[in-house]
DNA sequence: ACCGCTGAATGGTCAGACCATCAGCATATA
DNA sequence: TATATGCTGATGGTCTGACCATTCAGCGGT
């Protein structure tokens, strides 16, 4: 026997509401981004509830992204409330394990795309942003760690060209993760010799950059994607040497 | 004065580094979903901290859809890691146009590229899964609902069909979020005729599920960009009705 | 075979305490 | 006067121990 119209009854939990109450200040702007919240314990009084549930909801709000916390200041609406969305995309990649294969294989296909968006939309601080990170690779030359981070600075610095925080975001994720293995690669390389992997690097990047400013969003995609692959085939070999063959291969 | 070689110490709060670990559980396998956490109780024992650390963790966790508290029961590994949508719906929130449309843009930029892998690699098994969820749309032309979970399933069994589940994931999660809005701008859409959207995005799949077949990689690149742009119009005529405009507009 | 009771386990909440950190201010020093 | 230095109070982060409400398994009675 099943009677109609029953309505599940509340089973939201203490802090669950909170939160919607919080939220729904931000959302009538009654609390503003970058503004500062009640402490924590003055909250419990005006909500009538126990430390734990505020802090709780408040936990909640902090991983979406809607909230900061800061030890000894207080509480602030984040300036940037679509924050949630890319933090999750971020723990989602955690999730998956960390394949190198695939995750070079992601980063090539978005790089590429990405090269040809910010060959687009670049604005001329981006552009001499970029070029200031490939002059500081010249300088590295001889120093890894120096060329490296330079290296690292001119990709992060495209992706944010594409004015698009998600694509950013997703980009700086999947490099972070992919930068310790590109490390051992260009420190131990396959190819005996180093500092030529790295003049060949820096002769990419020109291309990449000469096709950047001249907003050939097409040559910007294919240098990119030469750039990548080129620069893979050394990660690979490495990988092939430092980690065992896993089940499938394709 | 300053001193080189100083690095920036840990300042990862005691629930953050529990996040994190619960996370490379599961993202290993050793956690499954749908099992079964040890109690809020036992885990405080086994990392050595307070309860109330825990507890935020596995709050944390909690909201982004990865794990799910129940009284009574235990806490447990969500099955469905695509439950943000639920998740980020329920909060209401707060995604303004730029966020959809910048998510649109990631969406295309993969989803293309996707496809294209997919013709290389796409098994026999791939092919008659994405053929069936195309004979299910068929079958669904006037259900919305029935059309638009056929629709889904067609693109997430061609990002599967890679065999890259990095990328798999990353798709998995991006349409999870614009579906919401896939869907109201297909019951609603601004084109007054709303069967005929449908026939049209039919067609749009037939023509990419051939490219897919015949192993045509640049074919379904262009295929899978046609459909996603052409359904992206209506994706932004309505987004224009719905959401107020924000800050900067391109 | 069915029902209802009981008790243990569990997540949710609470109160009170202590700690590390930070802003702001008063004080001391050059 | 101007710049360090040191104190102090407020704040978020953590710990402890307690109680509540819910759930489920097991027991006993029908």
């Amino acid at each position: 026997m099943s009677i109609q119209g029953l309505r599940p009854v509340s089973k939201a939990s203490l802090s669950d509401k909170i939160v919607e109450q919080i939220i729904d200040l931000i959302a009538r702007d009654v609390l503003k981004p970058g503004e500062r919240l009640p402490s924590e314990r003055e909250l419990c009084t005006m909500f009538g509830v126990g430390r734990t549930s505020v802090r709780e909801a408040l936990r909640s709000l902090s991983v979406m992204g809607i909230l900061d916390g800061r030890v000894g200041e207080g509480t602030f609406v984040c300036d940037n409330n679509a924050k949630y969305l890319e933090k999750s995309l971020q723990w989602g990649l955690l999730l998956d394990s960390k394949a190198v294969q695939d995750l070079a294989e992601t980063r090539l296909m978005l790089e590429t795309e990405t090269a040809a968006l910010a060959a687009q939309r670049a604005t001329v601080a981006d552009l001499s942003g970029i070029e200031a990170a490939l002059a500081d690779m010249r300088d590295g030359l001889d120093a890894a760690d120096h060329f490296l981070e330079s290296d690292l600075q001119f990709h992060l610095l495209i992706a944010k060209a594409t004015q698009n925080p998600i694509l950013n975001n997703l980009l700086t994720m999947i490099r972070a993760y992919l930068q310790e293995w590109i490390r051992q690669s260009l420190v131990k390389p396959a190819s005996s010799d180093k500092s030529g992997r790295a003049r060949k690097s820096l002769a990419e990047h020109d291309a990449i950059f000469a096709a950047l400013r001249s907003r050939d969003e097409d040559g910007c995609r294919q240098a990119m994607k030469a750039h990548i692959i080129s620069s893979s085939l050394d990660l690979k070999s490495h990988l092939e040497k430092v980690l065992p063959r896993k089940s499938s291969d394709r």
